[in-house]
DNA sequence: ACGCTGTGGCTACACGTGTAGTCACAAGGA
DNA sequence: TCCTTGTGACTACACGTGTAGCCACAGCGT
């Protein structure tokens, strides 16, 4: 499933709180964008139609869930992101990604010990679980 | 200036060899993709309209040749999908690609003397060289 | 000289996406 | 009870994208 940018959004949204009207997610929506309301309940209408939200009737209201984690998706778009740009070339995605932020000395020592981890117990965790 | 996936494919070839006869693009990408020489001119024309590739014109035939880099390009993408998908949190996208990833003890080696490197000259090297 | 073949130019068309309007219905206030 | 307001349903529409057809022209083989 190909959750797009403008739906992205919308997701997050529901995946900060779970379940919500869709008058919630206006508002909150409303915050950071300049979307009119009907563009959001359009966009929810898609992401129900593409398997990414559920919803429940309560009191003529639809109570939108999401059906996806986001952690499912985040994987998802790792993955393409991933393959298409990196060649699926994961050493070279993190390199870049590495060498081109800044990185308090904190934040290294955190990266370095998650190394470290990976390089004990490592082998054998691939992608699932 | 936004490269799409079918397009990103004709600069992978234009990229790896400059400069290119539209036939030769063609000729490389049969043996990757299932597309009719029609649809390769049609990304050429489009790559050259958004500007990532301009052309020469030689007996008759037109040479192409790329207008931004690669790196560029990849820099672009992987600002948005940071931004995207992992909210500009450069430690969570790279604590994600580690932790999914399988590594070889000597892969994790050379990320750690890459952060070993940065953890020293680092600080003041953005974005922008 | 003539037709086949490859070339770029122009055109097409369906589907996804961003953005939003119209409609009918239901609930709640006047 | 009647109107306002909010809701989801259906509809719209332009633009990007993937995919490809038609056309005229130029070069090459015969």
């Amino acid at each position: 499933m190909k959750i797009s940018d403008a739906e992205w959004d919308v997701m997050l949204v529901i995946w900060r709180a779970e379940p919500r009207t869709a008058a919630e997610v206006i508002e909150e929506l409303a915050e950071s964008h300049d979307w009119n309301h009907r563009t959001i309940r359009t966009l929810l209408t898609r992401l129900v139609e593409k398997g990414a939200l559920t919803y429940s009737v309560d009191a003529a209201k639809y109570i939108y869930r999401s059906k996806v984690t986001q952690s499912e998706c985040i994987r998802h778009r790792s993955d393409s992101f991933l393959t298409k740009v990196f060649g699926g070339d994961l050493r070279a995605l993190v390199s870049h990604f590495v060498e081109d932020g800044q990185f308090s000395k904190s934040e290294i020592d955190e990266l370095k010990q998650m190394l470290e981890a990976k390089g004990k117990s490592s082998k054998s965790r691939g992608k699932k679980s």
